[in-house]
DNA sequence: CAAATATATGAATACTAATTCATATGCATA
DNA sequence: TATGCATATGAATTAGTATTCATATATTTG
């Protein structure tokens, strides 16, 4: 479906992010502050405040408000779908044998 | 590693562009030459001959020169480390239980 | 060889997204 | 309540990348 391309692509541009790789690896063992995350990954607070709306309105991360703090958290499900839906469309099982797509065919013929 | 970690981010800048998802999405049955990738995706020749050469760069695709034609086809090699390389860093499989990395911790008192 | 076709390339332009900067908001606590 | 810390937000700036444009190269064919 299309939708589904759309939602493989917006998490790959996001992932491609250096700093938004970062933050999500830093995520992957569990819940983290913003405070926690910025100056693990020495980056600006603000940037990191920016990229962590951005990954949570894509809906990869979760926050939690508790106090002063938010922690934030990887959000498990929107990952499997993800995974679900990469191995829909590239996943290498998914790649069949070499079918020829040459010029010869009635797209390319002039 | 880190290296690895690049690998990934370029996969994933790269595959986060609709352009460049398209075409690898064209190659998935096979290969094809540039005339057809472009005729089929509605795209300029000139666009698709530098997503291409991005592609290729990468290692993601290969290139087969035939006659006035190039063939283009997936890098099943490259798919499957890339594929290794994720699932060693996000897999679901590899999400650990819930770790606090709370505001308590050295990293973030005051 | 001349003309046509397939592809590539480099520079110019147009976009998009990241980063920074200034500042606001909310909560905790002295 | 005044101060300080944690986080967020919006605007300004910067950087990076996609797209277009003009053109070059290679190959095939009449």
């Amino acid at each position: 479906m299309n939708e589904d391309k759309f939602k493989l692509i917006k998490f790959f541009k996001l992932l491609g992010d250096e700093s938004k790789f970062k933050i999500i690896s830093a995520l992957k063992n569990g819940e983290k502050c913003v405070c926690v995350i910025y100056k693990e990954l020495e980056l600006d607070q603000t940037l990191v405040s920016h990229h962590l709306s951005a990954l949570k309105k894509a809906g990869l991360i979760n926050g939690r408000k508790a106090g002063k703090w938010v922690y934030y958290s990887i959000n498990e499900e929107a990952f499997k779908e993800i995974e679900n839906l990469y191995d829909n469309f590239f996943g290498i099982k998914n790649l069949k044998e070499i079918k020829s797509g040459n010029c010869d065919d009635k797209i390319c013929v002039t």
